[in-house]
RNA sequence: GCGGUUGUAGCUCAGUUGGUUAGAGUGCCGGCCUGUCACGCCGGAGGUCGCGGGUUCGAGCCCCGUCAACCGCGCCA
């Protein structure tokens, strides 16, 4: 007989009835009644009871193991009479009468209970991940994670993309997030870099005559977690094709993605019809350009109805360059609790406030109820709700200035309206091609820098950046779903001539591209392909999968939300020997 | 860096207007129990109320500071 098992806690079944066998396992419960004891016995695939009485040799012995104790027992299976099969376990037909015992693993006292469903505290939880590990959904979360990486991996076997690896420790690259970088003992004071995601080096695969790849990358970058957001290290689905544009992306990648959340939805609602949004409508309806298209709320400009109404503030706000006003629709949302409850959560969000208005009707027809509808007047109301299309019983609410100020908290508040009047589709992945990113944005300082990836192709190529650089769009692209961005991609600029000027245009001389990127302009002067590609987000893709709101619910060992391991103790002191080998010295702070 | 929420037994939580010895469930320890599957019953141990200071005759509760966790903002080519 093997060592430690004949079977796992899911195999037994009736037609094992008799049988010696011998199962390992955790003790996932005790049920001790004094003359006989029930111990559910757990592993990886199942439970199953085993139970012993005083005529078992082991009976005493057995009286002694508690909870999550790892023990190996012989045994016989016995058929479990009608009225004691348990129906909730696979298993549950029979149970095993013990005859044999070896502990293989005692437990002290437990500080997360592995059985029951209960909430813990997240400190406790990264603390000891091994024993959340145990539990049935962390657990379930994690296979899930394994199998969509399965099937993902199929999927682009099957449409013949390469699965090529890349370095991990690389040069770094100084566009974008905050690098984690690698101290070098070979050469004192020079650091390498954790790569924030293969990028220069796929483009590099596709210079080097390969033509479909992909690959499960670990990425890493230096930033503040959010929910959605792991600090230190998250993956990502990287894919880069040659000779391809925009749209041969996208219908290569839409099969893997919708095929993914088809197989695993779990039955809800995948959307086969991925709308394309421009960057510019996305942030006018949505105000994200990652929307939640499960809310039917579409946010309109209504400055017309303001521009030189009675509403002071918005009317002299309109008399300045480049503001507006926006409306958010609320259908069912015409209370005055609920509006004021809106209008602080802008507030809180740092804006003054949120004007509204709200229809109802108190026996003697439609009525426009808020402080903004006495302002400027029934017709000028009528009108914006005539726009709005809503009706008693709706409210609208209203954001006024400069876009770029209001948009991101006229985004949430869309969420939550969404989501607190219960308007939003439920069970359901709508997905969206969020498309004509813009190159540049300006800073704060009045400088002109990227606003997205340097790497991608200006839409109109060298033409377009000679024009206004703030207009120029750029072959941009991600993949919004349930307002999660799930995909980033471009068609890159392969060219090294517009590579050059698109970096003049940042305020980067041609000098500064050859010594920051210089290993890949350079590969451009010899013949590239012209190439894109994208990157999807693992771990968000396995988390909407999974249902959680949280990614550390779907990563085997996250870090806690200051990117600290608690149960390996990361990051932690080096040692003098360390330091002298790498050159380095710590300076401490005050 | 900033804002919000939270912090009471190993764990999950309750704790009223500031008032005697801070409670419950669960887990742990001991006893009883031959059909449970969230087994049941009896008993016991277990507390720096995050930490420091203040107000008060008296603070888990009020005030100030601080630390930690989480959520959000900034940040995220």
């Amino acid at each position: 007989m093997h060592a430690y098992r004949s079977h796992t806690c899911a195999d037994l079944r009736s037609d094992n009835v008799g049988d010696d066998i011998r199962l390992s396992g955790w003790v996932h419960r005790v049920r001790d009644h004094g003359g006989v004891l029930f111990i559910d016995l757990r592993d990886h695939y199942g439970m199953t009871q085993v139970l012993a009485d005083s005529d078992s040799p082991v009976f005493a012995e057995l009286e002694k193991v508690r909870s999550e104790w790892v023990i190996r027992i012989d045994g016989t299976v016995k058929a479990r009479s009608a009225d004691l099969v348990n129906p909730n376990i696979p298993t549950g037909e029979v149970e095993v009468y013990v005859r044999g015992l070896e502990v293989l693993g005692k437990s002290d006292e437990l500080p997360l209970p592995v059985f029951g469903d209960q909430d813990y505290p997240e400190e406790t939880r990264l603390k000891y991940r091994f024993l959340d590990l145990r539990r049935q959904s962390l657990h379930d979360n994690i296979i899930l994670r394994s199998d969509v990486v399965k099937s993902i991996r199929k999927r682009m076997w099957d449409i013949d993309f390469n699965e090529f690896q890349t370095p991990i420790i690389t040069a770094s690259s100084p566009e974008g997030a905050r690098d984690f970088l690698v101290p070098s003992r070979l050469h004192p004071g020079k650091f390498y870099a954790l790569p924030q995601a293969p990028q220069q080096f796929k483009q590099l695969i596709m210079v080097g005559g390969f033509d479909k790849y992909f690959q499960i990358a670990p990425c890493f970058r230096d930033e503040d977690p959010r929910a959605d957001r792991s600090p230190t290290d998250f993956y990502q689905l990287d894919v880069e094709m040659s000779f391809v544009e925009q749209e041969d992306v996208f219908n290569t990648v839409q099969p893997v993605i919708q095929g993914i959340f088809e197989e695993f939805g779990g039955g809800r609602k995948v959307d086969t019809e991925w709308v394309k949004i421009p960057y510019a409508e996305a942030l006018e309806k949505y105000g994200s350009d990652k929307p939640d298209l499960r809310n039917p709320i579409i946010m309109q400009d209504v400055s017309e109805h303001f521009a030189g109404s009675g509403f002071a503030i918005f009317a002299k706000l309109l008399e300045q360059e480049g503001t507006q006003v926006r409306a958010i629709p609320a259908p069912t949302g015409g209370s005055r609790k609920f509006c004021d409850r809106m209008n602080k959560f802008a507030q809180e969000q740092g804006l003054p406030g949120m004007g509204y208005i709200f229809w109802r009707d108190q026996g003697e027809g439609m009525e426009a109820a808020g402080p903004l509808a006495k302002n400027i007047g029934p017709e000028r109301t009528e009108a914006i709700r005539q726009q709005l299309g809503l009706e008693v019983g709706d409210a609208a609410f209203f954001l006024g200035g400069k876009p770029e100020a209001f948009e991101g908290v006229a985004g949430r508040a869309r969420n939550v309206i969404g989501t607190e009047l219960n308007i939003s589709e439920t069970d359901t992945f709508r997905f969206a091609w969020i498309v004509d990113f813009p190159m540049y944005e300006k800073t704060e300082d009045g400088k002109i820098d990227f606003s997205h990836n340097p790497f991608s192709m200006p839409q109109g190529g060298m033409e377009a950046l000679n024009g206004d650089p703030l207009k120029a769009l750029g072959y941009q692209y991600d993949l919004a779903c349930n307002g999660y961005e799930l995909i980033s991609g471009a068609i890159r600029n392969h060219k090294p001539e517009i590579m050059y000027k698109a970096f003049e245009i940042a305020g980067y001389p041609n000098s500064e591209v050859d010594k920051r990127f210089g290993g890949m302009v350079n590969a451009f002067k010899y013949g590239a392909p012209p190439h894109g590609g994208c990157a999807a987000g693992i771990d968000r893709i396995v988390m909407l999968l999974a249902d959680e709101a949280n990614i550390r619910e779907v990563i085997m060992f996250p870090m806690n939300q200051r990117a600290e391991d608690l149960m390996l103790g990361g990051p932690s002191d080096p040692t003098n020997e360390q330091l002298r080998e790498l050159h380095l010295r710590v300076v401490k702070e005050d």
